[in-house]
DNA sequence: GAGCACTGC
């Protein structure tokens, strides 16, 4: 027997047996298994929900629970993999369509509805639908508390509405973090209510509203829910709002439960749901002055989860083992394998390939995916693609996997425990990515990605104790980790104006609301009382964050408002511009530095967008260029949306022509807050001091201008102001007397400096 | 000379 497997017993034995018996076969491979060290030791104890804990060695296996005895076979209900389910997020186009249109023979239309009822009736959630209609009536508030597989989000509002809750056109609204999952869930309760998807089943997400004046059942992204109270603040055309997925805690969600408590209590009519998984749900209820309690069995298969005996140094280098050691001793079934981004995901992945590699023809064939967001679709795609027979798909993820994407014939999963996370803090103003250990709620998560076709195991890289000890129950709720600018800016809209004492379930940090208000005022957004002026009123308007929709504003004056949108959209679409495979590096490099124009990156980003609309679109010249098509298109879904409430804050188009100067004075208009100078060879904030530097990535990057704006700050291995652009410190006093002295803009030392001091544009070429 | 988790209006 191998190194360190001593202390193992039970079925263990066994699997470790077979590497043992092994013998020249795997002398390359020795040093792999030897690292190995026997990781995989005693699991803790203690359930979690429908997971199931096990102990290899002589531990106690609970029994098959009730629910999943007589359950068995899944999939069938939801025909996962074609289309619905939620869970292609991204990837491919999974577009229902609207209004859509279902001409069909009419027996076999008879015989599928009959397939349908049945489907429905087979859900975990069915035999308690009349309780559950008894509880809506008694309460006004009720949190609902189901595991996946439930069928909680497509049949209560179905129920809702069979009660009559719809009578009068009333609405019952859903709200989805994700979009595919409103416009998924939404087709898939149409095809269960024999409509088409926009009459009374319909969806509203961004850049598309499916719905009609018969519209009952709403299913929507929480964003849009927010931005309804803008137009209809106390709700009054719904009869129910049920908050999906409440536990994954969004920062839209988590504002639309204090607006949503604030409505109910002068509508008692109103019904109220919060739905969650099997988390926090106390802490819903005693936010909603301890509303009951309603839980529903999920449906899932079980999973076994193993430990590791000691935490594992190298988790990469684990991975790689563990995946190989699964492929080699366990039964059929994909792997997911979850890492924290981009660069890991690539190592891990060329390491499998050169490990089968070296292995050649003694290993099973094992085709190794990667997946992640910024991953073109249709490489994105290949993960979907079945797996050939007497072979083993090896998916390695980021948490695109534990939500968004959900992926046919997982069996094992393998989990590190850790993932990034964006932090703000507001004494800096920077933002920053970093790992951090994930949440025992995404680690239990990603276990369950296990068990949607079949028993399946987790294996985790880290020690049982560790999951109990050092992990966080859940992860901290957005709302604490983000800039609150925009936010802010709409609850002032909505009339909240001590956003101090609003009725947060968690509230954000008080520093993040005060740089919030003091950003708002500096704008111009609000008055010395803090309240909304007319500008702020109508950059509430503009789904953007607050310096951009002044930006927007300003173009007016200056007659670039065609410029201006397209740079705001480009922005929004957050350095995810320019594709920049491994293997082309230099290509993608000079492709970016031919898009290059004078002033900086935001005119380069302008550009890119001129050029790809010359292109017509082309995707080809997209890949030619090494940009990411999917980003410009988003850009021109946000530039379209844009473009259509210009005139809502009566703003009539214009256009600079060449002269880009006037777009820098816009981009400073919304922008001044952020500035920096370069003094003593370093750059330094005009307001606070503090040290930062041009990204490597940007065009100014070479030229060091000695006034720059930065469209935000990130802190990765130094403090980086990223999409950087030159301005000319006069322009400051021009958009933002109230905010610059004249005495702040010039010289640090007092010394009169001469005109062009530092670096410019023309001397670098 | 660095390195972009994931959503969403």
């Amino acid at each position: 027997m191998g190194r360190g497997f001593g202390g193992f017993g039970g079925s263990w034995e066994g699997v470790w047996g077979v590497l043992g018996g092994f013998g020249g076969i795997w002398d390359g491979l020795r040093e792999i298994w030897g690292g190995l060290g026997g990781i995989w030791g005693a699991a803790g104890g203690g359930g979690d929900g429908a997971v199931r804990q096990c102990c290899p060695p002589g531990g106690h296996r609970p029994p098959e629970g009730g629910v999943w005895g007589v359950l068995g076979g899944f999939g069938v209900v939801w025909g996962q993999g074609k289309g619905f389910g939620g869970d292609l997020g991204g990837v491919g186009g999974v577009t229902p369509g609207c209004p859509q249109d279902v001409p069909e023979a009419v027996p076999e239309a008879e015989r599928r509805r009959q397939s349908l009822q049945d489907a429905r009736r087979a859900l975990p959630i069915f035999p308690f639908r009349e309780e559950l209609l008894a509880a809506v009536g008694q309460h006004q508030v009720l949190v609902i508390e189901g595991e996946t597989g439930s069928g909680k989000t497509t049949q209560i509002p179905q129920y809702l509405h069979e009660e009559g809750y719809t009578r009068g056109g009333m609405k019952i609204g859903v709200t989805q973090p994700r979009r595919v999952a409103a416009m998924s869930v939404a087709a898939r309760v149409a095809v269960e209510m024999g409509t088409k998807l926009g009459n009374e089943v319909g969806y509203s997400i961004r850049f598309e509203d499916c719905t009609s004046e018969r519209t009952v059942l709403k299913y929507m992204t929480d964003g849009m829910l927010l931005r309804e109270f803008l137009t209809e603040p106390d709700l009054a055309s719904y009869s129910v709002i049920m908050v999906d997925e409440a536990h994954e805690r969004t920062l839209h969600t988590d504002v639309l439960f204090g607006l949503i408590k604030d409505i109910a209590r002068f509508r008692p009519q109103l019904k109220v749901l919060v739905a969650s998984a099997t988390m926090d749900t106390e802490r819903f209820s005693a936010f909603f002055d301890h509303a009951p309690v309603f839980r529903i069995p999920g449906r899932r298969f079980p999973v076994d989860i193993y430990y590791t005996k000691a935490p594992e140094a190298d988790y990469l280098e684990a991975c790689v083992v563990s995946v190989l050691q699964i492929h080699v001793t366990q039964p059929p079934g994909d792997i997911l394998v979850f890492l924290t981004g981009q660069e890991e995901i690539e190592a891990c992945v060329e390491l499998l390939q050169e490990r089968c590699r070296r292995l050649g023809s003694r290993l099973p064939e094992l085709l190794v995916l990667p997946i992640y967001a910024n991953l073109p679709s249709e490489l994105q795609a290949r993960i979907f693609q079945p797996t050939p027979p007497g072979a083993r798909k090896v998916v390695v993820a980021t948490n695109i996997a534990e939500t968004s994407v959900t992926i046919d014939g997982i069996v094992y999963v393998l989990d590190p425990g850790f993932c990034k996370q964006k932090s703000y803090s507001a004494r800096t103003g920077m933002e920053s990515l970093v790992v951090t250990p994930c949440s025992r709620a995404s680690a239990n998560q990603r276990a369950g990605r296990a068990g949607r076709v079949a028993p399946g195991k987790c294996f985790r890289l880290y020690t049982a104790w560790a999951f109990q000890h050092e992990l966080e129950e859940t992860a901290v709720p957005e709302i604490q980790r983000a800039d609150l600018g925009a936010l802010v800016l709409l609850l002032k809209s909505l009339g909240i104006n001590d956003l101090i004492h609003f009725d947060f379930l968690d509230p954000p940090p008080h520093e993040t609301l005060v740089l919030a208000l003091e950003q708002l005022y500096a704008l111009g957004a609000l008055n010395h009382l803090g309240e909304l002026t007319t500008l702020g009123r109508r950059m509430a308007e503009l789904p953007v964050e607050p310096m951009l929709a002044k930006m927007i504003l300003a173009s007016e004056q200056y007659g670039c408002t065609e410029e201006v949108l397209t740079v705001a959209a480009m922005l929004s679409v957050n350095n995810a511009v320019f594709y920049r495979p491994k293997d082309k590096v230099l290509h993608a490099d000079s492709a970016r530095v031919a898009f290059g124009v004078p002033g900086g990156d935001h005119l380069v980003l302008l550009n890119v967008y001129n050029q790809w609309v010359a292109s017509g679109h082309s995707l080809q010249w997209c890949y030619e260029h090494f940009v990411q098509a999917r980003s410009l298109r988003r850009a021109r879904d946000v530039r379209e949306q844009l473009q259509g409430l210009m005139e809502r804050v009566e703003i009539a188009p214009s256009s600079c022509g060449g002269n880009l100067d006037l777009v820098r004075k816009a981009i400073t208009a919304g922008f001044f807050y952020h500035t920096a100078r370069l003094a003593r060879g370093g750059y330094r904030t005009v307001k606070h001091q503090q040290p930062v530097f041009i990204h490597p990535n940007s065009a100014l990057f070479a030229l060091q201008p000695r006034w720059v704006l930065y469209h935000e700050l990130v802190c990765t291995s130094k403090e980086f102001m990223r999409q950087v652009l030159e301005i000319d410190s006069s322009w400051l006093l021009e958009v933002a007397p109230h905010y610059y002295q004249a005495k702040e803009l010039e010289d640090g030392s007092g010394r009169k400096m001469p005109k062009k001091a530092g670096k410019s544009r023309e001397e670098l070429g």
